[in-house]
RNA sequence: GUGGCUAUAGCUCAGUUGGUUAGAGCAUCGGAUUGUGAUUCCGAGGGUCGGGGGUUCGAGUCCCCUUAGCCACCCCA
């Protein structure tokens, strides 16, 4: 019989050890930064009606949705993203869990489109939401969250960008160019990466723009100094409009609150340009990018909507959320070589060295895991020098050996991998000196 | 979905104008008076040269198709 050749689908991914471990540690930092701030954890299924997901029927979401007839018939799809099920999610069950409702949603979700590096099909998405306020406060709040879950995770030089779509709204509001947003904003939005130029070019091209409209919208890009600053320079630029002018106010109220909180002013900046592709996005707008790897695009996006389900019910839900994309800040950290290569989730390794003396290592794992501490017993009773080699490769950080001689002294000796020190610690009183040994060396989390 | 580049052992790559049994380093496994790895020495296993078809006396090497990866566009996390 011929074998299968084992294989993954183009876009799609096993994790091994070292790939899962820092990816769990990712999810378990963003879920201890989401419930820091109260948001509780919701999940959806990942198939839903096609219905509910072409909604807002882009041609784009079309192309890359996974679609296919289930066996009764139904026509079902494949979630792309966490915000269209967020939405049927909210029309469904806000009226029962009442408003304001903070959920965190982590998850994968799949699209149909090309790869690249750090962009798959199959993906994970780390959203976080507040649903049923307009308040500045929520706003304030979003950027705070993204800036403590990227700290929390390691980052110390990242910039988060914020922008409001009510003074890009404002602007082309004055400028007569509203029936033509969507195009002129994502031409705007490529602003950083093809220079003004290019964008002015593609801007008449897409939206039928005169080349005084765009030379106008691009005015913005003449935007420069501090935060202050930049606002000060837009006033007159969306002068007359109210959407405009109110886009400024709550841009100025975030920036405020932010600071407030404490949090570095290098790391906050305003920038008129981003419009972000999704059009739904009607009020502040974030987007994350690292200083050290700007190439890899924002990590970390969100923005407010005003009407998040209107699709599914009349009741209005206005909401703001964030993204953070787990699998881009993945391959981003790998890049930077943040990862340690680590491919044990237990730090400490205990050879199985004297053969008659099983019980004996089982008995010394049992205590230190009591004490909430990983441990691994090697199922084999090898040579010690193979032993610690394997403890070598998975990147453990202490063995403790015994044998004969240890044993007849009620002692252990204490290895550490790292360093190569070993040191000899009596059991005769139990096992605490041993744990709190073990503590000193090791980092738990 | 469009265009460009790439594909040789688990990994990183050699492989001369197509010519005998396809190599190296690292990794893996085993051994070096049977208790110490990352940093010694010796040895072994492991490759339908991504897959399919064609040209040729002969293809890892040339041509076509296909699959996957990378890059750009599109879009986006």
């Amino acid at each position: 019989m011929s074998l299968i050749q084992p294989r993954t689908l183009k876009g799609f991914r096993d994790y091994l050890p070292e790939a899962m471990i820092p990816r769990e540690k990712l999810i378990a930092t963003a879920q201890r930064v989401y419930r820091s701030y109260g948001f509780s954890p919701i999940d959806t299924p990942a198939l839903e009606y096609l219905e509910i997901l072409t909604g807002k029927g882009s041609d784009e979401t079309d192309r890359q949705l996974y679609k296919f007839q289930d066996h009764g018939g139904r026509n079902v799809g494949m979630r792309f993203d966490l915000t269209v099920p967020l939405a049927r999610f909210a029309a469904q069950h806000v009226p029962k869990l009442g408003t304001p409702f903070k959920r965190y949603h982590i998850a994968s979700v799949w699209r149909g489109e090309n790869t690249q590096r750090g962009r798959y099909r199959e993906f994970m998405q780390c959203d976080f939401d507040t649903i049923g306020t307009k308040s500045v406060a929520a706003d304030i709040e979003t950027g705070l969250v993204i800036h403590d879950l990227l700290q929390a995770i390691g980052f110390s030089k990242f910039t988060i960008r914020l922008n409001n779509r009510m003074i890009l709204n404002g602007l082309l509001d004055k400028l007569g160019l509203t029936d033509k947003s969507t195009e002129v904003l994502r031409s705007l939005d490529k602003l950083a990466k093809i220079g003004r130029e290019k964008v002015a070019e593609e801007m008449m091209a897409t939206s039928g723009a005169t080349a005084e409209q765009a030379s106008e919208v691009l005015k913005l890009s003449d935007l420069s100094g501090s935060n202050a600053e930049i606002l000060t320079q837009l006033e007159p630029l969306v002068a007359g409009s109210a959407t405009g002018e109110e886009g400024i106010g709550r841009l100025r109220e975030v920036l405020a609150g932010i600071d407030a909180a404490g949090v570095n002013k290098d790391r906050i900046q305003v920038d008129v340009s981003i419009a972000r592709g999704l059009d739904y996005y009607t009020g502040v707008i974030f987007e994350t990018f690292l200083d050290d790897l700007p190439t890899i695009g924002s990590i970390c996006s969100g923005g407010r909507y005003d009407n998040l389900a209107g699709l599914f019910t009349k009741q209005e839900l206005p909401g703001i959320g964030a993204s953070l994309g787990l699998d881009r800040l993945l391959a981003a950290m790998e890049e930077l070589e943040m990862l340690a290569k680590v491919r044990t989730s237990a730090p400490v390794f205990i050879p199985y060295f004297d053969r008659e003396r099983l019980g004996d290592y089982l008995a010394l794992a049992a205590q230190i895991r009591a004490a909430g501490i990983g441990v691994e017993v090697f199922p084999d009773p090898k040579k010690l020098g193979q032993q610690l080699k394997y403890a070598d490769s998975r990147g453990f950080s202490v063995a403790l050996i015994a044998g004969g001689n240890e044993f007849a002294a009620q002692t252990t000796q204490l290895k550490n991998l790292q360093t190569g020190e070993s040191e000899e610690i009596s059991l005769a009183e139990g096992s605490d000196a041993l744990i709190a040994r073990i503590r000193s060396i090791v980092t738990i989390d």
